[in-house]
DNA sequence: AAGTGGTCTAGACCACGGC
DNA sequence: CCGTGGTCTAGACCACTTC
């Protein structure tokens, strides 16, 4: 006989909520142990594997980790690598805030190449979203992006000064972003792109093109970016 | 009862051996059906929650895709996004060969911050080993890498032309490298820099650092590297 | 309707770690 | 030694997809 569920939540998942509210509320700490699968099971009245299967995912998630004969253990808080974020997020991580300046915002449509990457037909209407970014007061990247318009209507008239694009896109649009693959090297400082942030002429800037995609694999926003290499590094982990 | 196992291999395992045997063998393409779940508990007598962890197991890695109430399917192929590659490994992915010019290789011990990184006394004898990095006969990227001299007593004998470090850890140490993590950004080459890379002074570079680390976390590797930014791009993939 | 994956039970034995 | 996680059984019902 299956576990009668409460409210349609499978028992595995509440028995992960419960000890994720424990490790977020600050009663369990980094290396505590975490209940047993024989305690779990026995306090929540389920079967060993009902329980087992709760730890094994949050293990998976990094958030516990199991050491056979000895227990299961609160994760050290993860350092979020290769995690796609927002401007606003990635400032905020590091303590800081930070402001916007729209250089330019308009509806394009004669940009085959980029049309490409979101799979839009050649010369479908995209909306070219052009912001300076600026953190303490000093000009900190230059970030263009495209969205498809017909995809995105009204979107030109959102004040994307304070609020991200994400945040936009996943409130306004019910649209949620998944990853993002993106290509990076160096270049020198253009005139233009030098004066904008501030930086002699030919000075090595990071260059970023980033193509996310929201769930189903859709390719969603186009983003290239210029970034003050002074002012920012990229942090990445690779796997073997 | 628990199943005998023939050779200490759990059944799960055994299990997908033989589905990964299968696609790999090339018998069953992206797309095409794997055996159901009840199926494999059939063949392989074990019962269903077995089988079912060995799929489980396979979806994880991104071998198979789980679909309720279709079935599971072999996964495309997955492109190696933030893939931890020696420089060889990294030529050979896309259908090039190389070569490497050591430019010196020598012990150091006076380099604290460096020491500090690979977890060693701030005197702490390490190998340095600086290369210049070949592609299609046109220099690619100067790479310095630091290992502790304790650690891997004799590696300044090992001719490193013909074979990788990472290969040469792991056959003659017995190290594994698990992952790295990385800090990168863009730099102006200096006029040394820009005579081996044969590029202009003031050129923009990529510029990497690496910690490398093996089994356990140990940080094993710090590698410098300068990069031809016409010749050389990172790709990553982040996840939100 | 038939088949699939998702969840779950109530047990069992094994391998390992720490005391 | 005892408790832990790792593997496994032989069933069950549910939710979903496909036909």
């Amino acid at each position: 006989m299956a576990q009668v569920r409460r409210n349609g939540t499978p028992a595995y998942k509440r028995i992960q909520d419960a000890i994720l509210k424990r490790i977020d509320g600050g009663a369990l700490k980094p290396g505590d142990a975490v209940d047993s699968e024989r305690e779990l099971a026995r306090i929540h009245r389920v079967s060993l594997m009902t329980a087992r299967h709760a730890l094994a995912g949050l293990e998976r998630e990094g958030r516990v980790e199991r050491r056979r004969g000895a227990g299961t253990f609160v994760a050290p808080p993860r350092i979020h690598f290769n995690k796609l974020m927002s401007f606003t997020e990635q400032l905020a991580m590091r303590g800081l805030t930070g402001r916007s300046k729209t250089v330019s915002a308009s509806v394009v449509e004669n940009e085959p190449e980029i049309a490409a990457r979101l799979s839009l037909p050649p010369h479908g209407r995209m909306i070219k979203l052009e912001r300076l970014r600026i953190g303490g007061d000093e000009p900190f990247a230059l970030e263009t992006a495209y969205v498809s318009a017909d995809d995105f209507p009204g979107l030109t008239k959102v004040p994307l000064e304070r609020v991200s694009l994400f945040s936009v896109l996943d409130r306004d649009f019910g649209v949620t972003l998944v990853h993002a693959d993106e290509e990076i090297d160096a270049t020198a400082a253009d005139p233009r792109t030098a004066d904008q942030l501030q930086v002699p002429r030919g000075a090595p800037l990071l260059r970023m093109r980033q193509i996310i995609y929201s769930s189903h694999g859709k390719p969603t926003i186009y983003m290239f970016g210029l970034y003050r290499s002074d002012r920012h590094s990229l942090l990445i982990r690779r796997f073997r």
